[in-house]
RNA sequence: GGGCGGUUAGCUCAGCGGUAGAGCACUACGUUGACAUCGUAGGGGUCACUGGUUCGAUCCCAGUACCGCCCACCA
């Protein structure tokens, strides 16, 4: 027997209760190993992270297509695990020791990487919990981890691989480096700001009497950085700049260093832009470096003057004055740092000129620098100006590696959806630059190299194997540095299924994986370097299939972030809405290719179609309606019955055309208006007849009914699960015994024989409801005033249906029985179903003007469509050109308006 | 500078060759035995602009304007 329901529905009191049976009882996982499988894998969040919109959304989208494809019977694994985000934890964890007076510098690295451990096992890895909440099916049993054990192992080996195919090496050059947190960070890593700013220009003084050919005896240059100018080693020219042709080979004297440099032709200095001379610092610019080189200048002879913090430090030359060692390289807490301090000298020695410009009134206003938006990167983490700093590093050759995943999207191996974000993949990956990553981090994987005394380097997965290669005698010592957490997580699709280990039946099954869902902001930080690795490690691609999907925006449509203080918390939501409510948002908002904007309302709205499947459910309880024993549609005679199950049928079909096509939004709309438009609005209202007081309950018609109601709401619990998966867990077990849990339910598969007759006659009642509705509306008549209708001359569909569904078309259009005799004269109102006008004495009742009114609109309506389709077809080259079936409809309408005409005007006229 | 996307009802968004839809909001009515987190009915749109292709354009093409995003660069 069904169990009762409470009146209302509160989805906090099942929402834990279920999760925890699912996770239990193994739900998330079963057993299916002849079933075709379905994989994908989690983007693994931070053990840093908590849960924020764009998680919400992701894996709200990720888990209706696991469900979904788990419902199909498939054998589904969503993988899940987390990251270990070596920057963010590492300065998650140096933060609290800050707050507690202490560093990590106090600590040898192995007492600092155990902490770090420690910090995860007590407060990583919160977001696990909150993925719960949100109802996420993923196999926890197997929760991976980028640095266990052997992950460690895929990494290291990988790694290794790499740098024996001379894939990876070493290299000297400029890196993007975070001064605050004292690492190099990859390009992606780098942000562009534009913050306000200052150009500055100098005269660098001509050595050796030489002059410009307008006699200048100095070159102008200008700069944004002016602190750079300690290091400066050149100073670069056009070679087609015919002002400086004649100083091209010859030097100046720096300022301040007194460092003699070189003036070069080079191609990177641009004739039109100031001076058309530039100042060149191979050591601290990336352009710079690039002239450098082609000067012949070594990586290892250009001069550095900052240290790993950014202070001034001296150059292997020697020239920088002691007053700036030390310094900032730019004002930090309020005290002058070195670019200050360059300007004050440069200008008390009179090689800084002066800005001029005229202020409103027309007065000249002197100053030293121009003021300027300045673009400037910023590192992604510590919120900090990245310097390009000289070191040594580990390249990854991403261009060699990104040629196959090129192939894949080209060729179609790999579909990316939506299509339009193919041009932004080409674009980055057919210009990708060498990838750095080697991290100057503690937490993380240590990279597997080895140097000897001499600086020689070897690369094996264990010290021992390092050792043989370096033979006995010669001291090892292990490079510092650990790996970017995006090159582990890159080896997501296959490390966490038990690669590189032999005999994986899981990595057999399970790659490559089904589909991968991910926001497009990490499309080239993570999508594209799984592409490369799945190629590398695997020789295939790891997916055939990658969604992108939009951010989730603040109301405003703002990006969501904490120092707007516009963020808003999905736990906070599904508090206040629950899990469904937030998931049904999610997935009806995600058209592709869109941001989602926040709109609570909407939220609620969902949170409110819940509420109503409750309550629809609650009905069918108090009727004895409950769980359905067949999977199969049963077989119906009664009209509502079988329009239903016709309905049932086509709402599947709708979406599973859009879960075919990933359109998410498509397919929560279609089982939303089925469930509240078809189901709700109509299919129980005209089967309450069948229960009514005076019918017999155990009557052949209430005996379908209750089989075919029953049935139908099943297929609701088992379409919606995958959008609501608690509320629909629970009424299905509400409903009765059931042998499974609905997560394990199956897919219908509703192909039933359904006549049109039954449902047009569904159609029919339909029209005359809502016609019959709207016209007592318009005239201002009771609702619910039950009235005498008659129909002369019923059509065939009209007379049948009358017969066999009298009592719902009393009920939902609040006619007494109809009547097939002549109407009695006087005033009426009428009313069409389709082909058939019915006529309804309100002689006293209604106004005949207010009628008339009514009824001369709806003519003029039809008249309006009659002739615009008149004009269409009586337009020779439509008919002979357009689509026949486009004419064939544009008649049929015709006919349909014509006839529609005609009634309007018989009623018209009955009325005098 | 290069690329991508957007502009449809008051708001948030679907539709993308045959004359416009949803949710919310709004208006009127409603204690009809599931549901007021509800029901019934209704109002509201020259589909940004200008050209072109077409029998026909919100939809395709070209251009314009405004908004947003990404990449590169600005010494």
């Amino acid at each position: 027997m069904p169990s009762s329901l409470p009146t209302t529905f509160n989805p906090a009191d099942i929402e834990a209760r279920w999760y925890e049976h699912w996770e239990s009882t193994g739900a998330f996982r079963p057993e299916r190993p002849d079933a075709e499988p379905f994989t994908i894998v989690n983007p693994p969040p931070n053990v840093t992270g908590s849960l924020h919109m764009g998680h919400a959304l992701d894996n709200t989208l990720q888990d209706i297509v696991i469900r979904y494809e788990r419902l199909r019977g498939k054998d589904a694994l969503w993988v899940v695990g987390m990251d270990h985000a070596g920057i963010a934890t590492q300065m998650v964890v140096e933060r609290q020791m800050e707050a507690a007076q202490d560093k990590r510098t106090n600590y040898s690295r192995e007492e600092f990487v155990d902490k770090v451990w420690e910090w995860k096992a007590e407060s990583g890895g919160q977001i696990t919990r909150q993925l719960r909440r949100l109802g996420c099916s993923m196999d926890w049993s197997r929760e991976q981890f980028t640095m266990d054990g052997h992950f460690t192992k895929a990494v290291l080996k990988t790694f290794v691989n790499l740098y024996n195919d001379g894939l990876i090496y070493r290299d000297k050059r400029l890196v993007n480096w975070d001064p605050k947190l004292k690492t190099a960070i990859s390009d992606l890593e780098v942000e562009q700001q534009t913050i306000p700013g200052s150009f500055w220009h100098f005269k660098y003084p001509l050595a050796d009497d030489v002059t410009l050919a307008d006699g200048r005896d100095y070159i102008e240059v200008a700069t944004t950085r002016p602190e750079t100018m300690l290091a400066d080693m050149a100073v670069a020219v056009h070679p087609a700049d015919e002002r400086y042709a004649s100083v091209v080979g010859k030097h100046v004297v720096l300022p301040i260093t007194g460092r003699r440099i070189p003036i070069l032709a080079d191609e990177h200095a641009d004739p039109e832009l100031g001076s058309g001379a530039v100042k060149i610092t191979p050591g601290h610019d990336f352009n710079d470096f690039e002239v450098g080189k082609r000067a012949g200048i070594a990586a290892g002879d250009m001069l550095n003057m900052l240290d790993g913090e950014a202070n001034v430090c001296q150059t292997s030359d020697g020239l920088v004055p002691d007053e700036f060692i030390g310094l900032h390289r730019f004002k930090k807490d309020g005290e002058a740092g070195a670019r200050e301090l360059v300007v004050e000298r440069l200008k008390a020695d009179g090689f800084l000129i002066p800005h001029v410009s005229k202020d409103k009134k027309g007065n000249e206003v002197v100053a030293d620098a121009e003021p300027r938006k300045i673009a400037t990167p910023f590192g992604d983490r510590g919120g900090v100006v990245i310097e390009p700093w000289l070191t040594d590093q580990w390249y990854v050759d991403a261009e060699t590696l990104a040629q196959k995943p090129i192939a894949d999207v080209r060729d179609g191996t790999i579909e990316i959806v939506p299509k339009s974000w193919e041009k932004t993949f080409f674009n980055w990956m057919e210009n990708i630059q060498p990838w750095c990553v080697s991290r100057q981090l503690w937490w993380g994987h240590r990279i597997p190299a080895w140097f000897g005394d001499d600086g020689e380097c070897y690369v094996a997965l264990t010290e021992e194997e390092a050792q043989a290669q370096a033979g006995e005698g010669v001291t090892l010592t292990q490079d510092p540095d650990v790996l970017d957490t995006w090159f582990s997580s890159a080896l997501w699709p296959f490390a966490t299924l038990g690669w590189p280990e032999d005999n994986q039946p899981l990595l057999d099954k399970h790659f490559p994986n089904n589909l991968l869902i991910s926001g497009f902001d990490i499309l080239f930080f993570w999508d594209a370097r799984m592409m490369m690795m799945g190629q590398y490690n695997m020789g295939q691609a790891p997916w055939p299939k990658l969604y992108l999907h939009g951010l989730v925006r603040a109301a405003d449509g703002a990006k969501m972030s904490k120092s707007k203080g516009n963020v808003v918390d999905p736990l906070g939501l599904i508090d206040q809405y629950g899990a469904d409510a937030l998931r049904f948002f999610m997935a009806a908002m995600e058209s592709q290719g869109r941001d989602i904007k926040m709109d609570e309302r909407r939220v609620e709205g969902y949170r409110n179609f819940a509420t109503k499947l409750w309550n629809a459910t609650r009905f069918c309880q108090s009727n004895g309606i409950g769980a359905s024993t067949t999977l199969k549609a049963p077989t119906a005679r009664l009209a509502a019955n079988q329009w239903i199950i016709g309905e049932v049928q086509q709402v599947c079909e709708e979406i599973e055309k859009a879960m075919a096509d990933l359109r998410f939004d498509a397919a929560a709309n279609a089982i939303y208006q089925f469930t509240w438009s078809k189901f709700c609005d109509w299919y129980l209202e005209l089967i309450k007849p069948v229960f009514a007081d005076d019918a017999d309950p155990q009557g052949l018609p209430a005996v379908e009914t209750r089989e075919v109601a029953g049935w139908a709401l099943d297929q609701i619990f088992v379409m919606l699960h995958p959008f609501m998966p608690f509320i629909t867990e629970e009424l299905w077990h509400a409903q009765g015994e059931r042998a499974y849990d609905l997560i394990l339910a199956q897919w219908p598969n509703p192909r039933a024989e359904v006549s049109k007759e039954a449902t047009d006659a569904i159609d029919w009642v339909i029209e005359l409801t809502t016609n019959t509705r709207s016209a007592k509306n318009e005239l201002g008549i009771a609702p619910g005033a039950k009235l005498a209708a008659y129909l002369p001359e019923p059509s065939a569909l009209a007379a049948s249906t009358i017969e066999r569904s009298s009592a719902a078309i009393e009920r939902l259009a609040r006619l007494t029985p109809v009547s097939l005799e002549e109407a009695p004269s006087g005033a009426a109102m009428q009313v069409s179903a389709m082909v058939d006008t019915f006529i309804i004495p309100l002689e006293g009742i209604i106004d005949i003007a207010a009628e008339k009114a009514r009824l001369e609109k709806a003519l003029a309506a039809s008249e309006k469509e009659a002739k615009s389709l008149e004009g269409r077809l009586s337009n020779a080259n439509f008919v002979e050109r357009a689509k026949p079936e486009a004419v064939d409809k544009a008649r049929a309408d015709l006919a349909h308006h014509s006839a529609e005409v005609e009634r309007l005007k018989a009623a018209l006229a009955r009325l005098g």
